[in-house]
DNA sequence: GCGGGAGTACTACAAGTGTCGTAGATTCTT
DNA sequence: AAGAATCTACGACACTTGTAGTACTCCCGC
């Protein structure tokens, strides 16, 4: 009954949740000891342990988001991919699996679910008008 | 060494990404019997075994997500919460997730990453003429 | 009235994730 | 230098997820 010793189970091992919680973090910081971003985390409400933070610090580091430096007594970690990297790529990924790589029908859908302020709208208006232009 | 007993280690349990595979294509069928699922799977170069199958629609339907009637011989599955439902809650996510809940960047940076055509953009201009009339 | 095929239920299991405890190393304080 | 405060390394453990095998049930045709 389910002798099962093929090799099966294994996943694409990406930026977990926990894992970008923290890399959060280490955006917004300059130094970033273990230390420093569990306590911004305790600051926004988010309890962790400080091995906690420590095991995700780590894991980002094998994933290769982040990169350390021994600075006399703890390590630094400073993020390797920006912001703007990572985020994009999650995007792209919803809007493949969720729109099957349509991105368009994604902003339209956002556009209307979300409840947009006249400010935020104007925003969108004029990069359209921009994008319009170049082509 | 790490006795360990309390009790951790618990997440939300939402939509996987394997059973959301699965659910979109209830969403596209009438009939849904696991084996027409994994049918049409196969048509889309998505090899998985019967019962790995009936594991995702299973699980599915212990989350909510759909619904099966005895229909003679084997069950048939109905997706109990529609895709605008589901891709919604799942942007939703996302915004708060990466963009700290605000949902204007988010529109930004897609609208400049991704590569939109000219009816595509002529698309959100339309949207956006819309959204602001109503205000 | 039974054998075969379709279907489901149950079990299994490895990798990933969230969460931390403990032990050992290193450094600061008195 | 002893003890305190910190850090990191390592292990641990429950739960989830992807993936599937096996066993048991039910019906159909012969």
């Amino acid at each position: 009954m389910g002798k099962d010793t093929g090799s099966r189970g294994r996943r694409q091992s990406e930026l977990s949740d926990g894992e970008l919680e923290v890399l959060k973090v280490l955006w917004e910081g300059r130094s970033n000891t273990v230390r420093e971003v569990m306590e911004r985390l305790h600051a926004s409400g988010r309890k962790l342990a400080y091995t906690t933070v420590l095991t995700f610090m780590n894991r980002l580091e094998q994933k290769g988001y982040v990169k350390s430096d021994k600075a006399g007594l703890a390590y630094v970690y400073r993020a390797k991919r920006s912001r703007e990297l990572v985020t994009s790529t999650k995007l792209r990924a919803m809007v493949e699996q969720l729109f099957d790589g349509a991105a368009a029908p994604m902003v339209l859908q956002l556009m209307k679910s979300e409840n947009f302020s006249r400010d935020e709208i104007e925003a969108f208006r004029k990069l359209i008008d921009e994008l319009d232009a170049e082509g």
